[in-house]
DNA sequence: GCGCCAAATCGAAAAATGTCAATGTGAAAT
DNA sequence: ATTTCACATTGACATTTTTCGATTTGGCGC
């Protein structure tokens, strides 16, 4: 399903820590790349790298300004990822269970 | 950091499309592998193998009863992960730059 | 124009991941 | 005890990801 592909682009993107580190200090405001370069032991070509999953992803938004890329966070792609966390963890009652499969013990109790 | 390397484990979990729809089918209530499995086009093996990850970091725990196993998110897991996320993307006040590194434009604003 | 700087892109190598068929394991049924 | 069933583990393979050095691109200062 789409939905599901689109939304976890950005827990893919967050799922390795230095990209976590990365959103963590955009939180704070704009940051340039070579601010944030600074603070990894990285080298630049692998950092322009995990900036593009980033950005693809749609969770940082890349903004030129002269030989400098600056980033921010994307308010609306993380308000909708928080929602889609939300959804996929909270309880619901469209329980596939009660389809009654026959295929375990489980699925007979609500008979 | 072990702070961020413990808590990315859960979004790499969730990385994976078909692993976020094994959570949220896990959201309605616990169910059997055979269960999910019949909602995939995956083999067995390859089902264990999610489950394996999605235990692992800790968002689902399994039960044994019989021959059977049975699923369940854990809502520990899941509240700390969302603490995590909202950490790392609101905004904070200790911008690193104010040290003042020098090294573009945006760096000497607040002299 | 010329060279310098910030950043993106390319190409390649190493590591991790997703997938399956085959096999192993432990519980239940006969 | 033997078979069957649910699930885990293993080994193999293809694909994807991570990372780097080298190169390219585009802006800025001289």
């Amino acid at each position: 399903m789409d939905y599901y592909l689109e939304n976890t682009k950005v827990f893919k993107a967050l799922g390795d820590p230095k990209r976590a580190m990365i959103v963590d200090m955009l939180s704070c405001g704009e940051l340039c790349a070579c601010m944030i370069l600074e603070k990894f032991e990285m080298s630049q070509s692998t950092l322009s790298h995990h900036m593009k999953i980033l950005c693809e992803c749609g969770i940082v938004k890349a903004r030129e300004e002269g030989k400098w890329t600056y980033y921010t966070l994307d308010d609306d792609t993380i308000s909708k990822t928080k929602q889609f966390f939300c959804a996929i963890t909270s309880n619901k009652e469209n329980c596939i269970c009660k389809e009654n499969s026959n295929c375990c013990k489980g699925c007979n109790e609500n008979e």
